[in-house]
DNA sequence: GATGGGACGACTGTATACCGTTTGTTGCAT
DNA sequence: ATGCAACAAACGGTATACAGTCGTCCCATC
């Protein structure tokens, strides 16, 4: 599933399509997704259907029995914790790779902040703070870097969006307060070193972990 | 592909078939991966070989082109630079987290140690080299940390097999130096503080890239 | 009522066939 | 010689079909 974005092929589309139902949380944790049913429903033979499935494990949104059945990913306050560990090795990295191209060029970041700002709903929120930080892993220069976040940041869209269907209704405003840290960090690039770069943006993550409600677990 | 130990699939013979014509350098870098050539040498047909191509795609031993050709990746002093860079964020952390397992079990670094004294081939030890520090990782407790090592193994592999054949006849006699050096951070696991060990794992592996001969480009 | 076995159903694994697209090449025109 | 255009072979994307496997439910038997 090389994505060729001039023509999207058939495996695209179950990809895209599975992707959204999984994380609109439509597809419950831990629920089969047989190969023939997904493609039945999304009018494709089995091939595209098994081909994204692929992908979706690699991207940590799903995840194979034995038998190579392919179920929708349960997360525990374990696997959690493995990810909060993952984001505090690499990204603290990458802001010390990205600290000297970023003092030439942060337009985009900044671009992205404003976009914050006028966020209307939770999950725009979360998806221009993913985004924020997956740029800064980009700007690194480093494409490895990239691509072994990437093959995380499904399974914390995932987490997120579960956690915000859980307090539904709680109204968590995170959207001045993350707009206000990214603006923090932003400072940082312009002004400080990049070893300073590098523990600004582990104090960011903890901060983050720290904000995050706890969810109970659903087993 | 779901590695099914009790009965391996045709995916995964083409997936392993595949890998070691690439690992021994007989299909050279930038070389086209066919999938009807492929399927005809192997005897199996086009589908197993796409799933083992997808599979080989994600260790790092092959790439899309943008058309879902599969290549042979070529490997550039660039990326091997990316690379160390990771190997240099990932286990260091991995050292930390896998200390106080390793203070009360160190048996398998032990038997590596003494398999690598027994090697009798640059491969050999390469093998068991990676194999230790693919054991730490494991040892961790981050099965995600694991994960996104062994996603970057494949191409560490690619590129000191390449070295190895360039400088054949040389006898590079790692073997000592190899266990010596492992042996010396096992001590460091049985007596130092994490910290200590997160610190040692890193100048071991600052010490790895120097002491790896130079490649002059293929290109 | 408990138990063993067999047929059915739901899936995945894999082969084959078809179609559209890309690629490399040949031959023509400039 | 050089650029271009049509053509042919090669190759990937996908549908369909069949085979093999695993679990399950029901019925016959003890």
């Amino acid at each position: 599933m090389p994505s060729n974005p001039a023509s999207p092929t058939r495996s695209d589309h179950a990809f895209a399509a599975l992707r959204s139902r999984i994380l609109d949380g439509d597809l419950p944790p831990g629920a089969l997704l047989a190969e023939s049913a997904a493609a039945q429903e999304l009018g494709v033979s089995r091939v595209p259907v098994r081909e994204a499935l692929f992908t979706l494990e690699r991207e940590g949104l799903v995840e194979f029995s034995a038998t190579g059945r392919a179920y929708v990913k349960e997360l525990s306050a374990r696997d959690f914790e493995e990810l909060f560990v993952l984001r505090q090795t690499l990204e603290p990295v990458a802001a010390r790779l990205a600290a000297p191209v970023i003092q030439k060029d942060s337009s985009r970041l900044i671009r992205n902040i404003a976009a914050t700002r006028k966020a209307r709903s939770l999950s725009e929120i979360t998806r221009l703070d993913l985004e924020f930080h997956e740029l800064i892993l980009e700007l690194s220069g480093n494409a490895r870097l990239l691509k072994l976040w990437r093959s995380i940041r499904g399974e914390l869209d995932l987490w997120l969006g579960r956690l915000h269907r859980q307090h539904r209704g709680k109204r968590l405003d995170t959207r001045e307060q993350t707009a206000a840290s990214h603006e923090e960090l932003l400072e940082a690039f312009r002004t400080q070193s990049p070893n300073t770069c590098e523990r600004q943006m582990r104090e960011h993550i903890v901060a983050w972990r720290e904000w995050l409600p706890s969810v109970p677990e659903h087993e």
